[in-house]
DNA sequence: TCGCAATAACGAACGTTATTCATTTATGAC
DNA sequence: GTCATAAATGAATAACGTTCGTTATTGCGA
C-alpha cells in the first residue's frame, strides 16, 4: 500500500519525511551555484532554488538557516577551487602568478559570485586559513619580515578581487562615443586599443600588466627591506 | 483659510501638491546617503528613506525611477569627491598616489557604498569620463603607448577598488585563534603584526605597500617598453 | 485674470520575497 | 515495538518595491 503512491513518479509528494533523502546542505549549495550562474544574483530566490530541487521552499530551512547561509556555502564552494599548490614548488614571486590567475579564475568562472560582495562581508570570500598558511609560509621562506607578510598578501588579494570585479564589467562605457571632441585623449586610447589588443580583452591585459608590475614592485621592495636590516 | 491647516506643523500632510517643494532628486540622494551610512545596505529601504524625508514612499517615485536610481545617484555623489587635480601638476607616477588615496578615501568615508559596486554594473562605479580624460592625458604625456594606457589605469583602479573592499572587511577572521598549532606560520605573522603595526591597520599598510609596489613596477615597465621601441 | 495641463503629494493596493509554524510521515536508537 | 528526532508539505505572515487612482497646487498660455 505504501508502494501504491510511490510508484507514480509525477505524483505530488505527500507531507512527511521522504523515504530517500532528497536534500542536504551540499546538494542545496550545488543547485544554488547552478541557479546563480543561470539567473544572476537578482534572479536567485529561495523559491526558484526550491523549484530546482523539486521541493517546497520551506523544506530548505531544515538544512540551511536561510538565504545568506546558502550564499555563504556557494562562496566557500567557489573559493575552494583556488590552487595554492605552486607555493610548494616555486619561490613566492613565481608561485604568486599562478595563484593569482587561479584566484581570479575561480570567481570569473561564476560571475554572479563576484556580485555577492555587495551583500556579505568579504571575509568569507577570502581564501581559507589553510591556504593562507601555505602562502604565508612561502613568503616567510622568501625572506619577508613577519610584520609585513600579511600586508603584502592582502595587497595582492585586493588587486585580484578588484580585477575580478573589473572582469565582469562592460567596457563600452569607456568609449566616449559621440563626445569624441570633448574627450580627445580618451577617444584616442579607446581606438588604439581595438588595433593592438583586439576584442574586449582590456580586463585581461590590465590584470596581466598589473600583476607583473605589482610582483616586480614587491621584489624591489623586498630587496630594499633586506638592505635596511643589515 | 489656507493657513488654518498649514500653521499646525505636526499635522499630517493632506494629499495634493504641497505649496513648498519638499522633494527633488538631490534631496533624495542626500538623505539616501545619510540613511545608507546609518543603516547599511540591508537597512536601506524605500520606506525608511521616505520616512526620513517625512513623506510617503510613493512620493519618491515622482523624482526617481526607483531604488536603483537612488543608489546610482548616491554613487555619483560619492565618486564626485575623487580628486584628479594632481594630474595637472605632477607627472603620472607622482599624481597617481594622491589620486589613489583620494579614490579610496571617497568610498571609505561611506563604507556601505563600497559594497554597492558589486551589485550594479561597474560602469557606473568607475570614475566619470571627465576624470578619465584627465588621467589618460597625464599617462600619455608620461610616455605610455596609447594601446597600454587603459590597461594600466584599469589595473590601478582594480587595486584601489579591491583595497576599498578590503578596508571595510573585518580582519579577525585571519586570526587562527585556537588553532595556533594547526597554522603555526599564520599565527606567527598575526602576532608580529600587533607588535610593529599596532591596531587593525593592516588594510592601510597593505594599501600603502601595494600602491607603492604597483607604481614602482609600472615605472619599470614603462622604461622597458620605451627601450623595446627604440 | 482665468483655465487647464502638468506636477507632486497621499493612500490603497498588488505581487514578490524570505521566513515561520503547524502538520504529517519516515527514520533510527533503545 | 516505542518514540524522540528528522524532514517533508502547505498555509500564513511581514516587509519590500512599485503602481495607480485621487487630490491639491503650480505655473504657463490665452
Amino acid at each position: 500500500m505504501r508502494q501504491d503512491r510511490e510508484v507514480v513518479e509525477s505524483d505530488r509528494r505527500r507531507a512527511g519525511r521522504p523515504t530517500v533523502a532528497i536534500l542536504d546542505r551540499a546538494r542545496i549549495v550545488e543547485a544554488g551555484l547552478r541557479l546563480l550562474d543561470q539567473s544572476g544574483i537578482e534572479g536567485f530566490t529561495m523559491a526558484r532554488l526550491a523549484a530546482e530541487l523539486r521541493v517546497q521552499p520551506s523544506a530548505l530551512y531544515n538544512h540551511v538557516s536561510g538565504k545568506e547561509d546558502v550564499l555563504s556555502g556557494i562562496r566557500e564552494r567557489v573559493s575552494d577551487r583556488i590552487d595554492v599548490s605552486e607555493f610548494l614548488l616555486k619561490p613566492w614571486n613565481e608561485a604568486v602568478i599562478g595563484w593569482a590567475y587561479s584566484y581570479r579564475g575561480a570567481f570569473a568562472a561564476h560571475p554572479p559570485t563576484i556580485a555577492m560582495f555587495a551583500i556579505m562581508p568579504i571575509s568569507d570570500a577570502r581564501i581559507t586559513m589553510a591556504m593562507y598558511e601555505q602562502v604565508v609560509t612561502s613568503f616567510i621562506a622568501g625572506g619577508w619580515p613577519e610584520a609585513k607578510v600579511l600586508s603584502v598578501i592582502v595587497a595582492l588579494e585586493s588587486f585580484i578581487l578588484g580585477s575580478a570585479l573589473d572582469a565582469i564589467a562592460p567596457f563600452d562605457m569607456l568609449d566616449p562615443g559621440e563626445d569624441r571632441t570633448q574627450f580627445p585623449q580618451l577617444a584616442r586610447v579607446t581606438l588604439a586599443r581595438s588595433d593592438e589588443i583586439h576584442g574586449a580583452e582590456i580586463p585581461d591585459d590590465a590584470f596581466n600588466e598589473g600583476l607583473r608590475a605589482l610582483v616586480m614592485g614587491l621584489e624591489n621592495r623586498l630587496v630594499q627591506i633586506k638592505a635596511e636590516k643589515s
